[in-house]
DNA sequence: TTGTAAGCGTTATCAT
DNA sequence: ATGATAACGCTTACAA
C-alpha cells in the first residue's frame, strides 16, 4: 500500500503527449503553446504533481542539500548556529542534514564520508575534540568538495573558515577578573587539539601577561572530552582546589564547562562569588538568572550559522574557483553582571 | 573543476568487465566468481569507491532519511528531542533532515510539501502554534506517507504518537505549589491550539479543584507564540499583576514561559520565591543554578526523540500496513527544589 | 511547437 | 559466471 506518487509521466498520459513537453511547459520554458503550457499546469495541479528532487539530484549531481557536523546538538552554542544554518539554507531553497560526532573521531570520519558520498552538495564542520589528524577532511577538501570549518577549525585546510575572535574573547575575560583584582586567575577548558582551547587560553595568558602576572601551568585544566560526561569537568575543578594554592578565580571557555564549573563548585560547597569568581563562555539565556548572575562571554552563534552557510553556498555555487578563501571573525561579547565577580583589593 | 566522483562504471572500464558484474562483486553476490570478485573489490578500493545514495534512492524509491520539523531548534527541549532522533537514525542508517517553523503554519505546511516530495521516507513533527487547520498533514498521512507526532499532537490524525503525560506534569506542580500553601496560583501557557497546552492546563485546573480551590480564568494566562518574542511573556505576566488580587504562584508550562517568565519578574523587580513562587516545564541544565534553584518539570526529551524515531522507522519499513497506532505517553518527572517555593501559612 | 532518445548511477531481469 | 538491457523520474540536445 506504498502510494504512488504522480510522475510527469502520468500527467503525459492523462493529455496524451509526450513527457518532454510536459517537463518544459512545467519548467516554463518559452519554447512551448500557450495552451499545452496552461493544460499542462491545470493537470499537475489537478493531480498534485510535485517534482521528484531525487531524480532530479541524479540528473543535475546536486542534492540541495548541505550537511553539518557538529559535536552535539543539544548544547546552546551549536543548537544556535544550526538555527543560523537553517535560516539561510530555507532561503536559498537547500536542506539539512544533521548529524553528531558525539566529540568521536571515528564517528566524525564516518558521519563525513557518509554525508559527502554525493548526499550533500557541501559540508559545514566544527571539528570533535578528537580529531588530530585530518586526512579525512583533506581528501574530501583536495577533491574540491566544498567544505566551510566554523568554531572549531585548523589551518591545515585551506578553505573558507568563520570563527569568533576567541583570543578577544579569552583576554577580556581574564582582563575583567583581573581588572577586579584576583591574582589566582585558573583557566577551565577544553582539549588541547581544538583552536577555540589555543586561541582561548592564548587571550588568557596574554591578558595576564599584559598585566604583570605569571601564567600557572597548575591553573590551566583541560578537559579532553570537553565535559561530555561531567566528571571530567568535576575531577578539572577538583584538582584546581586541592593545590596549596587555589585559585580566586575560574574562566571556563566553553557553555558546557560553564555549566558544570557552577555546578561543581556548588557541589563542593563553594560560593560564587565569595570563595570563588567565575567567568565563562555561554549562550545560554539562563545566565543572567544565575545566582549570582554570570558574567559571560556570549558568542554571536546565530550569525556563525549564517555567516558559514553563506560561504558554503557561495562556494557550492560558484562556477570558477574561489581565488582567495575567507577567514570570518565574529566578536564576541562579553556580558558583566558584576555581582558574579568578587571586588578584590587591589594591594601593590 | 568539479571532483568527479567514481562510479561503478569507472570500475568497469578499469577492469574491462561490465557494470553488471561490478555491481553484483560490490553487493557480493553468490554468483560471482572469487577472483573477479576480489579484483572488484581492489579496483573499487584502490579508486576510492563511493556508491552514489542518490542513484539508490531513485532505484528503491527510498532515501533512507527522515525529515524532522519542529517549531525551533535553539531550544533545550527539542535540542534534546533531536539528539534522540539523531542517535537512532545514525543507528539505522538514516539521514535526519531538519527544519523549522518558527510557529509559523505557512512555514510548516512548506516544510512537510517540500520534505514530503519523496526526499524524505518519513516524518517526525511536532506542530506549529499556528497549527488548526491539518488538512496538510491529513493528505499526506493519507496518501500513505508514515508520520509521527510527537509533543504538540492532534488526534485528528490517525497514527504513532510520542508525548509525555501532561497532564501529570501539570497536575504534579500545581499540586506542589498548592502544597505549599499556595492559594491564588496562575499558570503562563502556550496557545489554545496546542494540545500541550490543554493537557497541561488541565492537569492544573485538575490540582485546584482536587484540592478545594476554585479555577480563576483571570490566572491562565496564554501566549500565542509560546515566547518567541519575549514581549509577549512580559505581557503575559504583567497582566496576571496588575489585577487587584495578584498571584502568589506562577506555573509556567514550557522551557521558553519559564525563562521568560523568571526574567520578567526579575525586571519588575518581584523576588522568587519571597513575592511569588515559580515551577515551570524547563528542560535547561541550569536549573539547579538559578536563584533560587528552581523546581522544575523535567521532560524526557532524549527519550522521546529516540521513541517517536523507532516507531518511525516500524512504519517506513512495516511491509504490511500497521494494525493498530501507538500512543506512547512518557513520565515527566518533577525535580523539587524546595528553596524556590515559598512556605505560605496554610490557613484554614 | 512537439516528440525521440540519451543519460544521470545503480540494480534486476533476462540472456548467454 | 558474466553481459546486455531496461528501469527509477527527470531534463535536454537533437530531430521532425
Amino acid at each position: 500500500m506504498k502510494f504512488e506518487a504522480v510522475t510527469i509521466k502520468d500527467i503525459a498520459r492523462a493529455l496524451g503527449i509526450s513527457t518532454s513537453t510536459v517537463s518544459r511547459a512545467l519548467r516554463d520554458s518559452h519554447e512551448i503553446s500557450p495552451e499545452t503550457k496552461q493544460l499542462v499546469l491545470d493537470c499537475a495541479e489537478k493531480l498534485n504533481y510535485r517534482p521528484n528532487p531525487i531524480a532530479l539530484s541524479l540528473k543535475e549531481r546536486r542534492s540541495r542539500s548541505i550537511g553539518v557536523v557538529v559535536c552535539e546538538i543539544a548544547n546552546n552554542f551549536f543548537s544556535q548556529v544550526i538555527n543560523g544554518i537553517e535560516s539561510i539554507a530555507y532561503d536559498k531553497g537547500y536542506n539539512v542534514i544533521i548529524s553528531q560526532s558525539r566529540e568521536s573521531y571515528d564517528r566524525e570520519v564516518i558521519d563525513l564520508q557518509y554525508l559527502a558520498s554525493r548526499s550533500v552538495d557541501g559540508l559545514l564542520i566544527s571539528l570533535s575534540t578528537e580529531t588530530n589528524d585530518l586526512s579525512h577532511l583533506k581528501a574530501l577538501h583536495a577533491k574540491g568538495f566544498p567544505i566551510v570549518l566554523f568554531d572549531r577549525i585548523t589551518d591545515e585546510i585551506n578553505t573558507h573558515k568563520v570563527i569568533v575572535d576567541n583570543f578577544k574573547g579569552g583576554y577580556e575575560a581574564t582582563e575583567h577578573l583581573i581588572k577586579n583584582g584576583h591574582k589566582r586567575i585558573a583557566v577551565l577548558t577544553n582539549s588541547e587539539f581544538l583552536s577555540i582551547t589555543h586561541e582561548r587560553v592564548a587571550g588568557y595568558k596574554e591578558a595576564l601577561i599584559a598585566n604583570g602576572q605569571k601564567v600557572n601551568e597548575n591553573y590551566i585544566q583541560h578537559c579532553f572530552y570537553g565535559g561530555m560526561m561531567f566528571e571530567e569537568i568535576e575531577d578539572a575543578v577538583n584538582k584546581l582546589f586541592t593545590q596549596r594554592n587555589k585559585p580566586d578565580a575560574i574562566f571556563a571557555t566553553s557553555d558546557k564547562l560553564t555549566t558544570g564549573c557552577l555546578k561543581t563548585l556548588k557541589r563542593r560547597g563553594l560560593k560564587v562569588p565569595d570563595d570563588v569568581s567565575v567567568v565563562g563562555f555561554s549562550n545560554s539565556d539562563l545566565a543572567e538568572l544565575i545566582d549570582p548572575p554570570l558574567t559571560v562571554v556570549r558568542q554571536p552563534a546565530f550569525e556563525m550559522g549564517k555567516d558559514a552557510t553563506e560561504l558554503l553556498l557561495q562556494l557550492i555555487e560558484s562556477k570558477r574557483p574561489i581565488k582567495e578563501f575567507e577567514k570570518r571573525i565574529l566578536t564576541p561579547e562579553l556580558q558583566i553582571r558584576e555581582s558574579s565577580i568578587k571586588k578584590m583589593v587591589i594591594a601593590d
